[in-house]
DNA sequence: CCCCATAATGCTCTAATTGAGCAGAAGAGT
DNA sequence: ACTCTTCTGCTCAATTAGAGCATTATGGGG
């Protein structure tokens, strides 16, 4: 029985889109300028009654602000705690807000942006989500500080707090787990070691050189960010997302570049090669592209009638065996 | 650039929750009456600024309409286009409300209820999505009314339609998903085979008996309880989530007939005995039940310390041989 | 008290999938 | 012609998943 709608039920309803892509196999998110920091913030604006429906409200304020238009676009996730706003104290007294959070997929070189947007590399976001090389050496000092943070706060060599640390990072004999990307900055924020932690407190930040990692975004973007990357390293396992993000003509090579650079991690070539042939997602154009250096490679273009032939077609992209995923 | 914020872009929010419970082996989400039909919703309210998160103010809701507290809770998803609140002419005539639905858990035989609160059976909302006693004889017969559907609206025999209803209700060749039950759910809403879909309209219902199929409820909260049905069904395949329905122990027979009611498909005992001892997410309790019927069967329970120590424990439960999961 | 129905449990066998690597093919540059 | 590079085709072993047989442990009925 819903109750009687009284007047102070009713919110403002934020919508903020983490527009994805990827180009000459790195990827990127779009940013727009904020009045303190140039590219910090992700495009976003309030619901209004002009709006048909959630996605079109999104879509025109991302069009107004960065001049890209979206294709592909998918929910993420609504966040509306009270502490989920940690803005100055302006005008967020309070007014609660809830924010609706979108994921969309453009291919890359799509027009001219607005001057105040920007493409931001995901990496410089998430320096420690980058394996395409192996490990990187900031992985060991994250763990350091993560487990000083923890004994620091309670948390003795014998709590979970290490295992938890070891499990969400895969180190030792846990492997690493990609999709973890959304757990990973909020253990890196539960613990301090990003600057979002000392804003949100209004604390200042800590002095010592290299005591937080990756560049901050305004409000919560960054976890947005994160929330984003962790469902597209999952979706693009059982969906064909990923051809959302190619230009309508690429290699396989170039096609594995993308899944790469979206999971972060380094794929088996002629593996990859089998699986993309064996679900046959792809056909030939005819073309050829010579200009890869070596061996000319075949021109692919994605079916366009595949979403409605196969039950559940996506990328299984791994980069060591799955242990543990069953039961 | 948040534009300021004027009143017309202050939205109702409302909460609603699938609450779902097994018992004996068969699965049930929680209603409440309407003022039109008893047990016909799921429990619901506007979000109020008295609630510190949405959460909390899905709780209280709950418990004021049933009385069940709740669990484990999971958020699905918003839901804002004007369309998306198909009530009568009451209030919504130029409010547009933004709901947010939730999936919660909860082990069965919990407490008294309010007196307005049932269990209704999942299987009563969604006859066509039990097979556990292999395909129910209706998919022949909705089936055949989708391909009629089509045909009436222009969809000729060459047209993607059909191939379309056999790839979503798993038809011929292509393997039941069961997974797919929203996607099944809104099939059915389009080709008017549910009772929603004239409701909607405003129109009359069709006069001929078993022209719809499962049980109707308010406003969009069927389409809720697929997407809650969905989620879980993919959900129990890589988190552990099928233990906050079971009570503190059980049999492993138990067990996989919990798995079973949620994913709607009969499952190879050895095999989900082998799963479920492989990993190890339960441990002897040394107790025994003997009411089993023939041998008696271990009691198990679950490990407590099992989140912090596999990377993604689930129950990877199975039909038939995935096909088409890769890439 | 033995036999049987019933369900739990243990084990085997086969097929499919996955991880990893070798080797040849086809160009560009020297 | 030789080398370098990358694309491409193929093989092999390890693991996992699907299916079924056989054995064990109880309760109930003749």
């Amino acid at each position: 029985m819903p109750a009687d709608i009284s007047r102070e039920s009713r919110v403002r309803v934020d919508l903020t889109a983490a527009v994805v892509a990827v180009d000459s196999g790195n990827p990127y998110v779009l940013t727009v300028d904020t009045t303190q920091q140039p590219g910090t913030a992700l495009p976003s604006g309030p619901l209004v009654s002009g709006h048909r429906t959630l996605q079109a409200g999104l879509r025109s304020w991302v069009e107004a602000q960065t001049k890209c238009r979206l294709e592909y676009i998918e929910q993420l996730y609504t966040f509306g705690d009270r502490t989920a706003t940690p803005f100055g104290g302006d005008d967020s007294a309070d007014h609660r807000a809830v924010s609706i959070a979108y994921l969309a997929l453009v291919s890359m070189p799509s027009d001219e942006l607005e001057t105040q947007a920007h493409w931001l590399s995901w990496y410089a976001l998430f320096p420690w989500e980058d394996r395409r090389e192996g490990e990187p050496p900031l992985i060991a000092s994250i763990r350091k500080q993560l487990l000083a943070w923890g004994e620091a706060n309670g948390f003795g060599r014998r709590s979970p707090w290490r295992k938890q640390v070891d499990l969400t990072f895969g180190i030792g004999a846990v492997p690493w787990d990609e999709e973890r990307a959304l757990e990973r900055y909020e253990m890196l924020y539960t613990a301090g070691l990003v600057d979002e932690t000392y804003r949100d407190r209004g604390a200042p930040l800590p002095p010592e050189p290299g005591a937080t990692y990756g560049v901050a975004l305004a409000a919560d973007h960054r976890r947005i960010a994160a929330t984003a990357i962790s469902r597209l390293r999952a979706k693009i396992k059982y969906r064909p997302v990923l051809f959302e993000l190619m230009p309508p003509e690429f290699t396989l090579s170039q096609l594995q570049k993308t899944a790469e650079a979206l999971s972060g991690i380094a794929l088996h070539k002629q593996n990859f090669r089998r699986l993309v042939e064996g679900q046959n997602l792809v056909e030939e154009t005819g073309g050829i592209a010579t200009d890869t250096g070596g061996r000319p490679a075949k021109l692919m273009r994605f079916r366009e009638d595949v979403h409605l032939e196969r039950p559940a077609p996506g990328l299984r992209v791994n980069a060591g065996r799955r242990i543990g995923a069953g039961l």
